[in-house]
DNA sequence: GCCGTTTTCGGCCCGACTGTTTTCAGTCG
């Protein structure tokens, strides 16, 4: 059983001892325990074999045996047991916002109700509007819920959220009552996907900062208006909350409310244990109340003895115990990335000419641009034949004359099905640089997966594995491969793994690069753009790369001309 | 159910908003 099959039941189990209404902390630690497993790099057999299941915080006597049961018959009585108590599909209606344990149970206990379509019914009817702490309201809102939860099953690409949230803060800054104002929750961290979007908005006249935000222009839905919260759902259907502090707590706040959850209740018991406590106001001594931090972050790490944290870094993955020894990597910064090598053009699917984009590469302050198009038997994407690649390096050499920025030429090339390679080396050698990239056949096994990119990534003209997983966030799952043994192919052959910075893409993610760099191998972002707009996607690819903690010489976008030349060794 | 530099028992992060109440439970993050 897969750790995430795994982590699945013990959230089920979570789930239905709430119903039950056990003890909170129980549930808490069935919560935590599933957690821990689904982030768990060992797997789970593995450890359960070794005996050494215990050896991960939070799994303690009770929840280890139940492991040990699970993989050793694939059922658990204990769950089966429960199961017979509390009818199964009473969780999902938990997914329904405004519907949680409490309300579930007596939704079943009284009206029979143990789905979603179910309850959408008697909403309909109003026959909840009797039952106690319901009201009318209630049903309406638990419409509402329900149809909101089926059209935004899917959390948000991470550029839908951050082209919202900032344009929103851009708005907000011209209330000459905000005195400062931050993105907080994971959009600061820049998690893959975004569930909303939170604002934080330090003021002394916090009614003025939530009139502005209920009137902008993007507003659909008003969730909630207070004076220190309101939520609202803008036109792209994506939930903001806004939250409004007094100066002396925004930085405390922003830790708060950038989380992640994990992160702050690692930093919450480190406080706990210096007789201190943290909130969203502030640092505090616990005997006597007094306030000591809360006006920036760094105060709040400072005052119980961590270094200042990256929000992309806060997910509990160790960073703690590392900025207690001062010994945090310095992960690479947004401004040293210096160029994208990822774009297509004209000349197969992009829809601006090479020219374009190196005007715009050099608006944007570019150093180098990589033109990768596709290859030949990418016929949907109008791949080039050999001859037009001539002609396309071509143009490249001609335009280089007329630019400062400088132009890689390369390619996309197609990785067939025997890990052959569309293009001849004898063509891929008089190009800048090589990808190679899986785009047909995503169905293989594991094992013949491998050794078909292994073989591609073999060849001394491929510079970078494009998009290594071929994953497509909400579309396709990654193909089946032994990502281990790729980038030991890696190392030894110094190819690139790339860091893909399409939003829908994210390949690698975060925690494949931080793996990827463990085992020392390099990366390249890029961007994947087909059009000039998509170029500014290469911050979500750095993103990732913060993530997974890489540092400045961990990434080929920021060396300088001559070691990316030297890097691609033609 | 888990855990331990104050604890093998008694804690476990904690506050805001909503809708129902008429002082608070439920839900959320």
């Amino acid at each position: 059983m897969r750790n995430k099959e795994i982590a699945e039941i013990f959230y089920q189990i979570a789930d239905l001892l709430e119903i039950k209404g056990e003890l909170e902390f129980k549930v808490r630690a069935y919560r935590r325990a599933a957690q821990r497993i689904e982030t768990l790099e060992e797997d789970i057999e593995e450890l359960c074999r070794k005996g050494k299941l215990r050896s991960i915080p939070g799994i303690g006597e009770s929840i280890a045996s139940k492991i040990k049961e699970l993989i050793e018959t694939g059922r658990l009585e204990y769950l089966e047991k429960l199961k017979r108590e509390v009818p199964e599909d009473l969780i999902r209606l938990m997914d329904i916002p405004g519907v949680g344990p409490k309300k579930a149970l007596i939704l079943y206990k009284k009206l029979g109700i143990t789905t979603v379509e179910q309850l959408r019914d008697a909403c309909k009817k109003g026959r909840l509007r009797h039952l106690e702490g319901f009201g009318e309201l209630t049903e309406r809102n638990i419409l509402r819920g329900i149809e909101m939860l089926e059209r935004s099953k899917d959390r948000f690409l991470i550029n839908v959220a951050y082209e919202n949230g900032y344009r929103l803060v851009e708005y907000l800054k011209k209330n000459k009552d905000v005195l400062s104002i931050s993105i907080a929750g994971s959009l600061r961290r820049m998690k893959e996907t975004i569930g909303d979007i939170d604002i934080l908005v330090s003021s002394l006249n916090p009614d003025s900062i939530m009139e502005d935000f209920v009137r902008y222009p993007d507003v659909k839905i008003v969730l909630a208006k207070g004076s220190k919260k309101s939520s609202v759902i803008l036109r792209d259907g994506i939930q903001v909350d806004v939250r409004v502090v007094k100066p002396e707590s925004f930085g405390a706040a922003l830790q708060y409310f950038t989380g992640s959850k994990e992160h702050n209740i690692q930093i919450r018991n480190i406080a706990m244990k210096m007789g201190l406590k943290i909130n969203e106001y502030g640092v505090f001594r616990k005997d006597t109340e007094e306030y000591i931090a809360g006006r920036t972050e760094e105060e709040v790490y400072k005052a119980i003895g961590l270094d200042y944290i990256e929000p992309e870094l806060r997910e509990n993955r160790g960073e703690i115990e590392l900025a207690q020894r001062g010994k945090l990597p310095e992960i690479v910064k947004y401004k040293e990335v210096k160029g994208d090598f990822h774009i297509h053009s004209t000349w197969s699917d992009g829809t601006a000419s090479i020219e374009e984009i190196a005007r715009r590469s050099q608006e944007m302050g570019y150093e180098f641009v990589g033109i990768a198009d596709h290859s030949a038997s990418l016929k949907v994407a109008h791949g080039l034949s050999e001859e037009d690649l001539l002609k396309k390096i071509q143009e490249i050499r001609k335009l280089q004359e007329r630019f400062d920025v400088r132009i890689f030429a390369g390619t996309e090339c197609d990785i067939k099905p025997d890990g052959s390679l569309d293009y001849s080396d004898k063509i891929l050698k008089e190009l800048d640089f090589a990808y190679a990239a899986i785009h047909t056949k995503f169905k293989m096994d594991r094992k013949e997966m491998t050794e078909r990119i292994i073989r591609a990534m073999e060849n001394e003209y491929i510079n970078i594995l494009a998009h290594p997983t071929a994953r497509m966030i909400g579309k396709r799952e990654p193909i089946d491969i032994d990502l281990e043994k790729i980038f030991e192919v890696a190392r030894e052959t110094n190819t690139f793994m790339e860091i893909n910075a399409f939003p829908d893409r994210l390949d690698l993610n975060d925690v494949h690069a931080k793996m990827a760099k463990e085992m020392g191998v390099k990366m390249a972002i890029g961007t994947d753009s087909h059009a000039l707009d998509h170029m500014r996607f290469l911050r979500f690819g750095t993103a990732m790369a913060r993530r997974g903690w890489l540092e400045k010489k961990d990434i080929l976008n920021t060396y300088d001309l001559r070691e990316i030349e030297k890097a691609f060794g033609r």
